[in-house]
RNA sequence: GUCCCCAUCGUCUAGCCCGGUCUAGGACACUGCCCUUUCACGGCGGCGACAGGGGUUCGAAUCCCCUUGGGGACGCCA
């Protein structure tokens, strides 16, 4: 069996669209389980909408994705010379030849087609101009685009994933293959390319099949072997229409600004159309290339399911490891303003307990800074509900004063010593312990749901436990005088 | 409009190629119970699908046809 060679062709806009993340994913997939090569094409020939900065996003992401390319990346808009002399080889053997019709002519032409129900193609105007004519418009130098000469019949391809799929050519059009200033276009550079950088399989989204009978058809007026194809279904947005900027995120980068782990995303998008063929859903990139095959792709268009990808990244945050993940919440901690960077620095271990006593209740990194925000804060505000339900009762503030004694002689502030004190405090009281705790919980943090108490109390340290307790108590007297 | 492709729970899917083991399996979401100081995690349940109609067959989610529904492509864009 031949090398296997895959590529991933995006242009560059700015951004690698979530489904051509996932093209590039399958074939670096199927690259990594057949041992073979993992290229880069950049689609660069519309020189007006592409920039280094754009190009670089590509890299970007696809690194963020972990999706490392073999060999040094091809830029088409390096390469109009090679795509041309194929288009001059194409001429010269006859298998296409040249159209000086008018855009505005061929339009025209098109819409009185549709008018009359009919399949718009090109009437071959210009293949049927008597020889001195044409040699006289080529002699003028008039500009001409090159169109390629499609017989009849019809084009079949075996399709690794949709199977066998046919296309009558007169459904088909002489399509051009070159613009009017020499310029070849799309199909063309691709067949170019694919043949030139030995790509054995071709893995991409459904929507170019069209583009593949196409393409076939130039392969064999250029008289070389086409690649094998492989197209996989499309991913739809909320709408089932082809997912776009509208449904969220457009870009892999944005999903990682949103808070997402790149792991979670990859093994998110690889199940988008692809399974393993038993139940294992959360698998790591070993696993999922070792079990990776064409074969195993559905058919069926899948639609972007944003909760099932949070409850994913969930998944990837419980089982991080804490210090990998103070470092992934970092930027999200800084962003909302809570710590500095420094902060975070010099008091990494007081961190890593920080993410351990939430990391099961985020889905998403930014969660972090949006739970604990109490930690941080100078004044917390207490929930209202929780204050009618823990404040507003017979004797609150007694039994917070008694708990602030017993915490200000206490000498070791731990998990344990902490506990051992509020159920002894409760028990020499007669009260349930969560008497006691949940008025804490609201005291410290002022809400009623959150990480255990005494974990956060431990975390939080005697000073503000204390300060905390004591302004509560403060804050329950007064409220009840105003009553 | 023309052509191509697709069709299992709301969603992602297993099963389909090689018909019986499918009273259709798993996951997300929703939901009940348990665990529990709250929330969450976790555990155990529940709800929930073979688009419809014809064939073929002793037997069809699985094979064939039609209908319906959905998607995509129809540029001197990529």
């Amino acid at each position: 069996m031949n090398e296997v060679r895959v590529r991933i062709a995006p242009s560059p806009s700015g951004f690698l669209h979530i489904g051509t993340a996932r093209s590039a994913l399958f074939n670096w997939l199927y690259a990594r389980r057949h041992g073979g090569k993992f290229l880069l094409r950049i689609e660069d020939t519309d020189t007006e909408r592409s920039s280094k900065e754009m190009i670089d996003v590509i890299f970007e992401s696809l690194k963020w994705l972990g999706l490392d390319w073999d060999e040094e990346p091809v830029y088409q808009s390096q390469r109009i010379d090679l795509y041309r002399e194929h288009v001059d080889r194409l001429l010269e053997s006859g298998r296409a030849y040249p159209c000086w019709c008018k855009p505005e002519v061929l339009k025209a032409k098109q819409q009185e087609a549709m008018k009359s129900k009919q399949n718009p193609r090109y009437d071959r105007t210009c293949y049927n101009l008597p020889e001195d004519e044409k040699k006289k418009l080529i002699d003028s130098g008039e500009k001409y685009a090159t169109r390629l000469f499609i017989d009849d019949g019809a084009t079949t391809f075996d399709d690794l994933v949709v199977g066998t799929v046919t296309k009558e050519h007169k459904e088909l059009d002489d399509f051009i293959i070159a613009r009017s200033d020499g310029r070849a276009v799309y199909n063309m550079a691709v067949v170019v390319d694919d043949h030139d950088m030995r790509i054995s399989h071709v893995i991409r989204g459904n929507d170019h099949v069209s583009n593949t009978f196409k393409q076939i058809l130039i392969y064999k007026a250029l008289d070389i072997e086409p690649p094998k194809f492989a197209h996989i279904p499309l991913i739809l947005g909320k709408d089932r229409s082809k997912m776009s900027k509208r449904d969220g995120a457009a870009g892999v980068t944005d999903y990682g600004r949103m808070g997402y782990l790149k792991e979670a995303v990859v093994n998110f998008i690889a199940l988008l159309g692809w399974s393993p063929g038993d139940d294992r859903e959360v698998m790591t990139i070993d696993e999922i290339i070792e079990s990776f095959s064409l074969e195993r792709i559905s058919t069926a268009n899948a639609i972007f399911d944003t909760e099932k990808l949070r409850w994913m990244n969930g998944e990837y945050i419980r089982a991080c490891d804490n210090h990998k993940l103070v470092d992934l919440i970092r930027p999200f901690m800084v962003e909302s303003g809570l710590v500095t960077q420094l902060w975070i620095n010099s008091r990494w271990d007081w961190m890593m307990r920080y993410v351990s006593i939430f990391k099961e209740r985020c889905q998403l990194l930014p969660e972090f800074a949006e739970q604990g925000r109490f930690f941080f804060a100078d004044r917390i505000e207490f929930d209202h509900k929780g204050v009618e339900k823990h404040f507003n009762k017979e004797g609150v503030p007694a039994l917070l004063g008694k708990w602030i004694d017993v915490l200000g002689g206490m000498e070791d502030f731990t998990v344990e010593k902490l506990e051992g004190a509020l159920r002894g405090l409760a028990e020499t009281l007669e009260v349930k312990p969560a008497a006691l705790i949940h008025p804490t919980r609201l005291a410290l943090s002022g809400e009623t749901k959150g990480p255990p108490l005494f974990d956060m109390m431990e975390l939080l340290g005697p000073e503000k436990c204390l300060e905390r307790l004591k302004r509560a108590r403060e804050f329950i007297k007064n409220s009840g005088e105003r009553a």
